[in-house]
RNA sequence: GUCCCCAUCGUCUAGAGGCCUAGGACAUCGGCCUUUCACGCUGGUAACACGGGUUCGAAUCCCGUUGGGGACGCCA
């Protein structure tokens, strides 16, 4: 059987990091499988639709590395206002993938519903179930539609919608992948809506039609569909379709432990691309809530292809996890480090600017190793691109160090390296070293200083390959302003 | 309120009845390395929510309690 599976966000806001989990994982699933992962955009909510969103859907897929093998392609977007140029330019045979252009196959299904009698119009104004709702809950009853146009037997009109007839009993089982045998019996539930009065469909009718048709044969998605899966069950029985595998994914949980959501604690995925998280850190740290390889395998760092690879449905878990933005920094941080020099200097292109091209090619394996965002690279480098230097002034001095010993550093080291004719690693740091040995200053009183002096900072990257980065002009120059700056300080 | 789901270190997790004195990772604390910071290496603190069963034996199975989450829309 080939693997068929699908993303279907409502592009009704970004979409944050649970619902690119889901996308990957679905994702995932294929590729491991040789199937297809498909893209379906659900833009059938007219009011809440948000323009932009489904570019931004499609380029943020792309950014992460998640290409689809069907969905809307270029034309397709353009001609809603919504190109991206990382669309596909040919996808897929069993579109349109966009819902709004699929209105005529639900009002055809619907209409099957209605002649076989498993569905029926409704003409009571939301204004009136509303009233009904707030009563039902202040006496505390389960709230939900009366049922009151079951059995009115109305004919299509301009206000009508059509809803799902629903067993009086329901008594069902489903056997979820992640959670094993999920029974209902008697749930909540009531006629659901299932085509609006404004000739949509609803998340219900729309999602089945269109897995069916799609030939979907695993559905992925978030457990909050858990409590309304049997009406989708009841759809396909209804329509006598065969029902694909459902896969009700935990919640990623922001750090008060509540579902992750668009109002509450949720980044956009461009907030994470500007704090300088790679795609493929975040990609495998996001993996890892809710899903660990098992059987005793203890791996956490995974390529792309070790995903697709490792990656099963057994091994996902069925309780939310929380977001934990620290080892996603750790592991941005792994990435980093394991970046060739020419792809770390691409990456670091936009923080270095204004630094010679020549100081970063020194600086930048040192660089490399402290950081854990792309941001961070500023700060490293910040002594090899300013000309007016704030310094630590307070990190110099200790009770090791008073105002008369730095002074005395700043000037030995000053006269040692004017006399160094060829700087390099080598010769700055013999340099360095000479001075302790000739002046019976200790090295915890000269470096310090130095550090200062060039650098500004008591944390940088190794002093000499600072000072080489800085060349020996500014070195010289920075330590020559240092006598007045100490003499000026005061505690 | 009703229904559904969930429950191992602070966090993510391993664990499918004896391999568990509960393993790993992040975070945290300490040591080593070292001119600082970082990397790396190394050691420590730290968890089976509770109560009943079942069993020779339970983190693992069953029931209940508690706690958390979710759903109850012409939203998805």
């Amino acid at each position: 059987m080939t693997v068929r599976t699908r993303f279907a966000p409502s592009p009704t806001g970004f979409q944050h990091i649970g619902g690119f989990r889901t996308a990957m994982y679905a994702w995932l699933l294929a590729k491991q499988n040789g199937g297809q992962f498909l893209l379906r955009i659900e833009d059938t909510d007219r009011e809440r639709l948000v323009p932009g969103a489904i570019k931004y859907l499609v380029d943020s897929l792309h950014w992460l590395g998640i290409d689809y093998d069907e969905g809307p392609n270029q034309a397709d977007l353009k001609a809603i206002n919504e190109f991206s140029e990382f669309a596909p330019v040919e996808a897929g045979k069993v579109g349109p993938y966009i819902q709004s252009e699929r209105l005529s196959l639900y009002q055809k299904e619907v209409e099957r519903l209605i002649s076989e009698g498993k569905a029926y119009r409704c003409d009571c104004s939301s204004e009136r179930l509303e009233i009904e709702r707030l009563e039902q809950m202040a006496r505390r009853e389960r709230p939900g539609y009366s049922g009151y146009c079951r059995t009115r037997n109305l004919p299509a009109g301009a206000k009508t919608v059509v809803r799902f007839r629903l067993p009086d009993q329901i008594k069902l089982s489903m056997n979820d992948a992640v959670r094993g045998v999920i029974t209902w019996d008697n749930p909540p539930l009531r006629d659901p809506v299932i085509l609006k009065s404004d000739g949509f469909p609803t998340y219900h009718l729309a999602s089945v039609v269109d897995d069916h048709y799609m030939g979907i044969t695993h559905v992925l998605r978030g457990e909050e569909w858990l409590p309304t899966t049997p009406i989708h069950i009841l759809l396909y029985e209804a329509f006598g379709w065969e029902k694909p595998v459902f896969v009700h994914l935990s919640h990623i949980l922001g750090p008060d432990g509540k579902k992750l959501s668009k109002r509450h604690g949720a980044d956009a995925l461009t907030q994470y691309e500007e704090q300088g998280i790679l795609p493929e850190a975040l990609l495998n740290y996001v993996s890892l809530i809710g899903w660990s390889v098992g059987s005793g395998d203890e791996q956490e760092v995974f390529t792309r292809d070790e995903l697709i690879q490792k990656f099963s449905l057994d091994g996902l878990n069925s309780s939310g996890g929380v977001f934990d933005p620290a080892k996603l920094q750790w592991m941005n941080g792994v990435y980093l480090r394991s970046l060739s020099s020419e792809k770390f200097t691409e990456l670091a292109n936009k923080y270095i600017t204004s630094c010679p091209a020549k100081s970063w090619e020194i600086i930048a394996p040192h660089v490399q190793e402290r950081i854990k965002t792309l941001p961070e690279i500023i700060e490293n480098i910040e002594f090899l691109c300013l000309n007016d230097l704030p310094r630590e002034m307070n990190a110099i001095f200790n009770k090791n160090v008073n105002k008369e010993i730095a002074k005395q550093v700043v000037e030995v080291v000053a006269q040692k390296f004017s006399s160094v004719a060829v700087f390099t690693v080598d010769s700055i740091h013999k340099a360095l070293e000479e001075v302790v040995a000739e002046s019976g200053l200790k090295t915890g009183q000269v470096f310090p200083v130095v550090r200062i002096a060039v650098t500004g900072k008591k944390a940088t990257p190794p002093l000499s390959e600072s000072i080489l980065a800085l060349g020996k002009e500014k070195t010289l120059q920075r330590l020559a302003e240092m006598p007045a700056l100490i003499e000026a300080y005061q505690e």
